[in-house]
DNA sequence: TAGTAAATAGTGTACGTACCCGAAAATATA
DNA sequence: TATATTTTCGGGTACGTACACTATTTACTA
């Protein structure tokens, strides 16, 4: 079995135009040198042949090489979030490195914004096409952006967006529909009229803001289906088990709380909180399919996950950057991802 | 910006082999007409430089095609379901077409077991590597696989799978589990001690066995539990809305039902029986992301969807045989897909 | 109108691999 | 030893595209 010998590709082009090859390429990558007249006719063939360039022939053809940084959070003791989109970036450079792809990885400490500016700067001292980033700082984030714009690097921005600013593409949750589905699945556990604390455990305020954005979700669905239920939130800047606890503790001294919502994979130092000191009637809500997350769904002390395929945003935010650059394709600006619901059940088959 | 101009490929193991890149050639492929001293002193020289060989060079120098024959439902009137898989087969064809991959596609009809023989039988007529097909019916699917096996041809498994036979790979859901999912979320809907009722619409009895894989773990999450509830099932032997209406007035007339679980993705035939007699105490899960399906999501009459990601069973299903072949990668013999819980909150962000 | 610069078009090689074909070496047969 | 066979290997071209370099045509200047 042979590959399809019809005419096709450039030499055909160039056949039915009367012309070179060379001249063909000319207005395909549309340079200078060739008049009006023949730019047109090949113009008309291209359209008519339908001709697809050979991505194979033109990356192997092709000297060029396409750099890209990578800067995320670095996988932290506290979280291990960040090993996912590592994960999916990886896995995505494999595919495309023959294509000539070239990555090289910037990490920061998610409580530390000054590690941030350090990276980034180190990235625009070199020389890259594309950035893939996580803007945790909205303000740090901002100016490197800006920076980027002005040096023509093209951004894009997993797992957390920032508004007002239109990188190439946006690639991760809708924060507000998030929040606000975890709303909703607060009904399929307690029932209306109760009190429910969402709690949101970070130690950066700027690392923050999207936090914000899923307790605003949350609120937003108690008010649109007139709740009666009491909806208070509760932030705590440290991370470690032990302030956590504390300031957990304080709070259920004073008040009652059937439901908890935290608003992100920081949930298993509730749910160990919960454990140990045997905290079995209030419901909890979190993020993120991590290990330890897990095994407290296992255990029933988390009721449901909503996660947000973080290997896939890493996956596609790198392969976002390839489409623009190597395969020249237009770019959807915003890729949500979906908004799963992981429980005790279903979450040996989920997919990060 | 060049690319990695670094000694690499068959040239470079050809120079440091002393021999020509023609005889590389034949140990790579491991063509006979090299004497085993060359042979193991190249096979050393590319184990030592963990040579990769560059995928898109080969294929643009290899002639050779791989024709793929896909074996599917057509998409019907009653469920657009099939439409899905389709489309993930396309996107996944037109990823790598260029890599010499030829599709064929052959449609039978879910209600008509013979025309699944027919299509079959053209497929073995024709000379294909690998087969897609969805085995929907038993026995036939069963005589078809082992005819294929007879003449050394791949088959993958989308969408249900068969007992004691190996194909290539199973792509798909894990039933029995799925139908223990949708026990559990049982329990978000109705207290314990209720009366459910499992619904099975399907005109071909062969083509049922899945939803009966379903139907036993959903039954099995209430055994598990020691659950006080009463768990029937009805099947019906028709699709079309009067007779499945029909039948489940006849049977809603003398039983009363709490919550009902529809095997497959009938449901909104269901939800519109429900609809139209204004039935609101009976809460609704079956199966699928279909607009029927999510128009009654939507409305609140069907409570959850489950899904298993249709389209990127046909994605999978086809990308899965050219990596046999064209990458010649091994393969994962069980590939089963997540099981997504929809509700009216989430579905808007669902990638089939 | 010659002479020159600018615009336009063509030729040829390279990318890394596959594979045909023929040459050389090794072995077998006479 | 001469010839025929077989085994082993190298040369060279092709895949479809990119691009440097060269050749031709056209337009412009003096």
């Amino acid at each position: 079995m042979q590959k399809n010998n019809e005419l096709s590709g450039v030499k055909e082009i160039a056949r039915r135009a009367n012309v070179s090859i060379a001249t063909v390429d000319r207005v395909i990558h549309n340079r200078t040198g060739v008049s009006a007249k023949t730019k047109e006719k090949i113009e008309a063939i291209i359209k008519e042949m339908d001709y697809k360039p050979n991505l194979l022939a033109r990356s192997l053809a092709s000297r060029k090489v396409f750099r890209f940084a990578v800067l995320i959070p670095r996988e932290s003791a506290e979280t291990e979030y960040w090993k996912a989109p590592l994960e999916g970036i990886n896995k995505a450079w494999a595919e495309i490195r023959m294509y000539g792809v070239e990555v090289v990885f910037f990490h920061y400490e998610l409580n530390d914004r000054q590690t941030f500016n350090n990276e980034a700067n180190k990235i625009l001292k070199d020389s890259f096409h594309g950035i893939l980033l996580a803007p945790s700082f909205i303000s740090e984030a901002l100016e490197f952006f800006y920076k980027c714009e002005a040096k023509k690097i093209k951004c894009v921005f997993i797992n957390s967006d920032i508004s007002n600013v239109s990188p190439l593409s946006y690639i991760g949750p809708d924060l507000f529909q998030s929040g606000k589905l975890a709303g909703n699945l607060s009904k399929y556990l307690i029932p209306d009229g109760g009190n429910i604390l969402i709690f949101n455990v970070s130690r950066e305020l700027g690392a923050e803001h999207h936090l914000l954005k899923k307790a605003t979700g949350f609120k937003s669905y108690f008010e649109e289906n007139n709740s009666s239920s009491t909806v208070n939130m509760l932030t705590v800047h440290r991370t470690d088990y032990d302030s956590v606890m504390a300031e957990l503790a304080a709070y259920l001294k004073d008040s009652t709380v059937d439901l908890l919502f935290v608003t992100n994979s920081r949930v298993s130092t509730v749910a160990k909180y919960f454990e140990t000191n045997n905290i079995t009637n209030i419901k909890l809500i979190g993020y993120d399919y991590l290990t330890r997350n897990i095994e407290y769904l296992e255990k029933g002390i988390i009721d449901f996950l909503i996660c947000q395929k973080p290997i896939e945003q890493g996956y596609k935010g790198l392969l976002t950057l390839y489409d623009y650059f190597v395969e020249s394709e237009k770019i959807d600006k915003v890729q949500l991802m979906p908004i799963d619901i992981l429980t005790k059940e279903n979450y040996k088959y989920y997919k990060n």
